[in-house]
DNA sequence: ACAAAGTTGTGTTCATTGTGTTCACGCTCA
DNA sequence: TGAGCGTGAACACAATGAACACAACTTTGT
């Protein structure tokens, strides 16, 4: 659960951006704040790991309070609301470190798509060890398009094939795969066997009675 | 002319990069650091838009020159080349505000693309007064939810599939959605398919025998 | 020591199911 | 009347999985 900290001057934005960020799943709402000062002495009471952040507070710059923050609380994340469309404010606001920039007025849908975006790679990242290029990649929204697949295969299951793979915590056969994703061990290997080309996979063998088992292990991806 | 200082502890590598970067049309390097004293004493006389900086410096750790950087020079841009892979590492980085973060060994065309990214996005920026939405959603390569309905898309329809989406226990098919609504799947397909750019809906894959089925499930707000 | 049998797993083929594109059709509007 | 839009039938082809021949090992028998 995504605990979230709405600082906002206005009461009542500040009770339908509360409300908006309550109806997304897998976030909550864990405090509302005026100013700056509230702003900080929350952060510091509630731990949360987001806050929706209004530039324009009555006792200090927003911007100005975004580095208090960080000083406060240094795993903390940062979305600004702001009705500033200053381009000076917005690069600012950008080299602070911020996860999105949403401009009022937004509708939920506006917020929603933010805060999804934020959960699917900020928030991977912070569950992960470790990260490689395409973890960052979605942070800046770029994929990787420029490797063609072959015929038969999809870019949807690839994805999950990868995420398996690089979930998993030993090596695993086609058929593991297969069975974790639904899919049958014929369908995994095509993409496993793909990815050992492309050297994102190391592939070993088991040796047991029987032909010996191809099982792939995730390396990374190689330029 | 996006002006470049590049970097790098290691001379070899620096050269390298220097070499990618003179490629890019529109940038240019003008200099060269191998320790984090260099480097800020190079954004001082220099004074370049960019920084390609890696993390792995001799005499500093490469987030904390970041943070001086930052500090020298405020409308400092900063692409961080790392080999490391520790998320914590990335998370650090991204909070520092980076404009991305490419991880070691990529190629000249990896490189490329991000500096492509980077010039239509925050340089563009930089070169404004005012921004707006898709300035940022350009940023996180993000579409936004005001991309206007394509041709051949009705509004009437639109409404009635989202509806459909909305009201739906579970996710739909395309043809499902089409034999509800009196439509065909391949116009279904239409609308279901721009909401899913949109990020409004999620596409999952439902494997069987035969090609995989696409489903759609809503993922905006409820209301 | 070597061959045969048994076991386990692979890799290929092709049928099945579904997708995505193309373009003709009917309707609306200037 | 002609242009443009929204729609759907038709079709080529994409992405899967079941079935099967056979590969690569281990175990057993001579």
């Amino acid at each position: 659960m995504i605990k979230v900290l709405i600082v906002d001057d206005d009461f009542m934005v500040a009770r339908i951006h509360s409300g908006f960020v309550a109806q997304m799943p897998g976030f909550t709402v864990s405090g509302v704040a005026h100013t700056g000062a509230q702003a900080l002495a929350e952060v510091r009471r509630l731990r949360p790991d987001l806050v929706l952040l209004d530039i324009h507070l009555p006792d200090i710059s927003g911007l100005e309070l975004l580095g208090q923050l960080r000083a406060a609380a240094p795993e903390i994340d940062v979305l600004v609301i702001s009705a500033a469309r200053e381009a000076d404010t917005v690069r600012q606001a950008l080299r602070g470190g911020i996860v999105h920039y949403l401009m009022k007025p937004f509708t939920q849908a506006d917020l929603h798509q933010r805060l999804d975006h934020y959960q699917r790679t900020y928030r991977s990242l912070e569950s992960a060890d470790t990260a490689d290029q395409s973890d960052v990649d979605a942070v800046f929204g770029m994929s990787g398009t420029d490797k063609p697949l072959p015929k038969g295969c999809s870019a949807e299951t690839m994805v999950r094939v990868q995420t398996a793979l690089r979930s998993a915590e030993a090596d695993s056969s086609a058929l593991e795969v297969g069975e974790l994703l639904g899919l049958s061990r014929v369908s995994a290997r095509r993409y496993l066997e793909y990815l050992n080309e492309l050297g994102q996979v190391q592939v070993e063998l088991r040796y047991g009675s029987g032909r010996p088992e191809r099982r792939y292990r995730w390396q990374g991806p190689r330029s």
